[in-house]
DNA sequence: GTTCTAGAAC
DNA sequence: GTTCTAGAAC
């Protein structure tokens, strides 16, 4: 509309008549409006007027009406217009927004700084203009961003400026101080975060992508050589040891570079250079379980079309040995004709378990069509990775599963041991189990391919999202904790091969060629990987720790010696009366030795192995619901001595102890080792998993749905009750202790809160 | 998981 | 000066 008057004019030739701008700020007390605007008047040479309610009233608290009639007025004499109140809603906006006309444009400037900050400016003001400081401050500004509706560009603004740290307020300032009486500021939502962002970038980050642009190092087929070669890998990583001679090692020249450009949908250089994290699949129950071929292919369309979006930054491969493979051509040309982008999905020629060394593909995970036994042997896929993989990898399946059905998938953490991580970098395999579809072989379909293809698709689903929560935690943590890693690639390989020359990227001399980069790039990767497996912490414990049975062939997630604890409790409760309660077949049940309330017990399964809820399946379902039966026994005694009392049974997203464990604790937190931020949000965001709901998404999805951001942790304190945010434990603490607000509508469902206030 | 403590915040 | 947090060490 805008433009069109504005253009109107200009084809009139008419000058263009300068600009008011009404600017609304939007913020709660605290926030910082005031001061925005006072700031900006001082540097800006447009004239500005300043509506504030707070002071419009001369001494009396000022009404909207007042503001409207001052802001008309200020706008006819061709100012622009400060909105200085905190039009938090979008009824409060409504009346503002219609000041706006064909010479005035109306803004919005979004102040959303946490609760926390703009509680602690508020009570510590002295002399506020509205009265509104000391201790009333904070419940006021907790009440006033419940009813918190960020404005949108349909309410009519032409610019909306959202402010989510000091560093967002300043660049508004800058934009807005620097406005001159003649200038206009682009239309738009600004500063709007996507919240896939933060994830691309830990994930971008933790590759160095940005330094491997693609197009600029496809055509330099040298580089690609020698970045995968085995020349360098023995380089730098003495302690690698190849059975086959360097010499007849199969690099990649420009020629099957060439050959692989053919192979592939799209140029294999960029495939070959792609760092995104990589599935390589072969295709399920085509061979052996002798699905038919074109009905095969259209599912694996299917699927990968429904993930290959929804995924990110990630890439899917199609493997197969042979270029004359029918599966492939057929997946291949249908992928062209649906446009499936070629560079997170195509398929490719070659051994499942060499496509680095040998193909100098980039991959982390791959799949396995399993046999349901989750065994060697068989021939085929199955037989060649386990093979491969070595004797570590029936171990660490072994810990996962023991048995696997149609249309299922188990996702295996690859220990470091074996060939397949040393060699390919692989981290995960992820066995799959299609329908069967020859009557040579038990559970035959009977040719009924409604149900075959239903479990076909069931089967790429389950592995897609296996390999999803891969990705997930992975680029978790490469922006967490693991920056040591990172930064020092090499430290893995220093330890495992006892190497101990330091080597600092930082204190370093540069390395001589680009191609060690490149080299130590990926090496970067595959420590990060690793990473996910083995806390940072036991790299450095772990020499004085060599007999510890934490690294045994079936390591699959390190845990340091203090997280021990639980899990020598559970293996030997006898041991521990001092702290056990009681002792049953499934579970152990004890006092928390740090309780966080008054009543705060922990539900502990005597399983080995089972050490927390990612590990969790259907064949588990069991044993939570004892561990929840057993633990709402508990709750029932301690009812009858305290029928005040409140509890809620849940597990940690990601606990930091050993031994899956489930808490039972009462909701006063009513407790001296309540501590810090951790111990509050652990057992008030999301972090806390209610049982029922892990009991209903285990048996609805065969697992625990993923959720133990550790961002939640660090998130704000916000009661539990009445969800008020509080500037630290302290006054949290204070408040809970007299807070009977209602618990919020979502604890107060399926059963999550015992007894139902 | 806790303890310890430097230094930021008040 | 005191309170509080956050990171390292265990």
């Amino acid at each position: 509309m805008e433009m069109d008057i504005e253009n109107a004019a200009k084809a009139k030739g008419e000058e263009i008549k300068e600009k008011s701008v009404v600017v609304i700020l939007v913020g709660a007390p605290g926030s910082g409006k005031s001061t925005f605007c006072e700031q900006v008047m001082r540097s800006s040479t447009r004239p500005w007027a300043r509506i504030c309610q707070d002071t419009i009233g001369n001494g009396k608290s000022g009404t909207k009406a007042q503001c409207l009639k001052s802001a008309a007025s200020a706008l006819k004499g061709g100012k622009s217009v400060f909105i200085d109140r905190c039009n938090l809603d979008r009824e409060q906006r409504l009346e503002f927004v219609k000041l706006g006309g064909p010479n005035v444009d109306v803004h919005a400037v979004v102040l959303d700084l946490p609760a926390k900050l703009c509680i602690s400016r508020s009570v510590k003001r002295t002399e506020h203009e509205g009265k509104l400081q000391g201790g009333k401050a904070a419940a006021v500004v907790n009440r006033m961003l419940q009813k918190k509706e960020l404005p949108k560009l349909s309410e009519g603004f032409t610019r909306i400026t959202l402010c989510q740290n000091e560093s967002d307020v300043q660049a508004c300032l800058n934009t807005y101080s620097a406005l001159g009486p003649m200038d206009t500021v682009p239309n738009g939502y600004f500063g709007q975060k996507n919240p896939d962002a933060k994830i691309q970038l830990g994930i971008m980050k933790f590759l160095k992508k940005a330094e491997v642009p693609a197009a600029e190092t496809i055509s330099d087929a040298s580089r690609i050589q020698s970045s995968f070669s085995p020349q360098v890998l023995q380089e730098k990583n003495p302690g690698y040891k190849r059975a086959e001679n360097v010499s007849s090692f199969p690099v990649n020249t420009a020629k099957d570079l060439k050959e692989c450009e053919d192979l592939a949908v799209c140029s294999a250089g960029s495939h070959i250079l792609n760092d995104a994290p990589t599935l390589a699949f072969p295709s399920i129950s085509t061979s052996d379980f002798q699905f038919d071929l074109e009905k095969a292919s259209d599912i694996i369309i299917e699927k990968v079309e429904e993930f290959v979006n929804k995924l990110g930054n990630v890439r899917l491969v199609l493997v197969d040995l042979s270029h004359r493979s029918k599966i492939l051509s057929l997946v291949k040309a249908k992928a062209t004709e649906k446009n499936i982008d070629s560079s997170k999905f195509f398929t490719f020629v070659g051994d499942i378990t060499r496509l680095c060394s040998e193909r100098g593909l980039h991959y982390n995970v791959i799949a396995n069509a399993a046999n349901w036994r989750l065994k060697p042997g068989g021939g085929g896929v199955n037989a060649s990775i386990f093979n491969a993989a070595g004797p570590a990898l029936e171990v660490a399946t072994k810990e996962q599963a023991k048995s696997l059905h149609p249309g299922k998938s188990v996702a295996v953490p690859l220990p470091s041991t074996s060939p397949l991580f040393t060699r390919e970098g692989i981290t995960h395999v992820i066995h799959v189990l299609g329908p069967n579809m020859n009557p040579q072989r038990p559970n035959c379909l009977n040719n009924d391919y409604i149900v075959g293809c239903k479990v076909l698709r069931d089967a790429y689903t389950s592995l897609f999202e296996d390999f999803a929560s891969i990705v997930k935690t992975q680029a978790k943590l490469a922006k967490g904790k693991n920056v040591n890693l990172v930064t020092n690639p090499l430290g893995l390989q220093e330890h495992n091969e006892g190497v101990n020359t330091k080597h600092s990227p930082n204190n370093d001399q540069k390395s001589k060629r680009e191609d060690v980069d490149d080299y130590d790039r990926s090496k970067k990767c595959k420590a990060s990987l690793y990473e996910v497996e083995a806390n940072i912490h036991d790299f450095r414990t772990e020499k004085e720790h060599t007999n510890n049975d934490k690294i045994d062939a079936s390591m699959t997630k390190a845990w340091g010696s203090w997280a021990q604890a639980l899990y020598h409790i559970a293996m030997h409760p006898e041991k521990h009366r001092d702290v056990v309660l009681e002792i049953l077949d499934d579970v152990v049940i004890l006092h928390d030795l740090y309780p966080k309330a008054r009543r705060h017990l922990l539900v502990l399964t005597r399983y080995e192995g089972l050490d927390c809820l990612t590990a969790v399946r259907k064949e588990h379902l069991n044993l939570l619901r004892t561990m929840h039966d057993v633990g709402m026994r508990w709750v029932e005694k301690f009812l009858q001595e305290d029928a005040s009392l409140i509890f809620r049974l849940g597990y940690h997203s990601g606990p930091s102890m050993r031994q899956l464990h489930l808490h039972v604790i009462s909701q006063d937190f009513d407790s001296k080792h309540l501590k810090n931020k951790k111990h509050w949000n652990s057992f008030n965001t999301a972090f806390f998993y209610d049982s029922v709901d892990v009991i209903e998404d285990v048996s609805n999805h065969g697992k625990a749905t993923l959720r133990d951001d550790e961002s939640l942790l660090s998130t704000e304190l916000r009661c539990h009750r009445c969800r008020s945010a509080h500037p630290n434990i302290p006054r949290l603490k204070s408040h809970i202790s007299n807070c009977r607000a209602p618990f919020p509508h979502s604890l107060l469902q399926s059963g999550r809160l015992v007894p139902p206030p």
